[in-house]
DNA sequence: ATATTTGCAAAGAGTTTGCATCATA
DNA sequence: TATGATGCAAACTCTTTGCAAATAT
């Protein structure tokens, strides 16, 4: 199932509208591969169609409920995105100097989740995992 | 040594001012023992004392680089802060539905790091795990 | 027909900045 | 005494809100 179905789906089962600016605004969110933010996803979305930014808030909440979406928090930097269907889970290495963000995946972070829900009573629905550092890369400057 | 000490000692270190501001900032962020946030650290600290947002504001900053205080973010929430001193590391449980946070300490978390330090040329300088879900508390509500 | 959603502009929250004054080194 | 720090208010950024008009069901 891909995104449009998969929105069509959650709206109907959450009896919200299909309206078409909800369509356009996943539709462009799920041609950018990298991390985003509102006002990257507002311009690129703007350049060929018209939509509101509180429209975008607006759906970006919706589709995070959907799962369509994942909202990532780095340290003193500002909220970014991700589409998240059809990518693999991972968690991010974020470098001090230059600010480039990197995804690894490593299975052992399962195993510790496993870990909590069994010791307690949480009940996990997600994590994210922030690494800091250099990331010593030939062209990393400040 | 203790807070005041390593406060001194990176003052000096860095070539920076040992203003009472200073002091009494730290003083009264080492009271807390929980999560806080400027908001409360003002309203706290001007309970007795003088002291304005801009230096408090200045001045965690400082301490955060003298490693004396961590600064928490997690998804859709302000700012937060912790003292970091004395404290073993330990990463966060939220509750989705009454937004309590719980720590906890999993040492297998250190492995996961090591194992990026052995693989890639990332240097790593600090972490933050954040776990999201529902703590299933009996005075749990939204 | 009616209840949601959109879009605009204004309001709000949290943080940063500019600048005159103060005080540490 | 010279430079860094403080404190106030204004500015700024990002996000939310109020409300009238549009529209999906």
């Amino acid at each position: 199932m891909n995104e449009t179905e998969l929105l069509n789906k959650y709206l109907k089962a959450n009896n919200l509208r299909q309206t078409p600016e909800r369509y356009i605004v996943l539709k462009y969110i799920y041609k950018i591969n990298n991390h985003f933010d509102i006002d990257y996803l507002y311009s690129f979305i703007n350049q060929k169609e018209k939509i509101s930014k509180a429209t975008i808030y607006n759906n970006i909440e919706v589709f995070i409920k959907a799962k369509l979406v994942k909202q990532l928090q780095f340290n003193n930097s500002k909220v970014l995105y991700e589409k998240s269907l059809q990518k693999i889970q991972h968690d991010h290495l974020i470098c001090n100097q230059c600010g480039k963000i990197n995804e690894f995946c490593d299975p052992r972070i399962q195993n510790i989740l496993a870990g909590i829900e069994k010791t307690t009573n949480f009940q996990i629905q997600s994590h994210s995992l922030n690494v800091f550092g250099n990331c010593n890369n030939k062209n990393c400057s400040k």
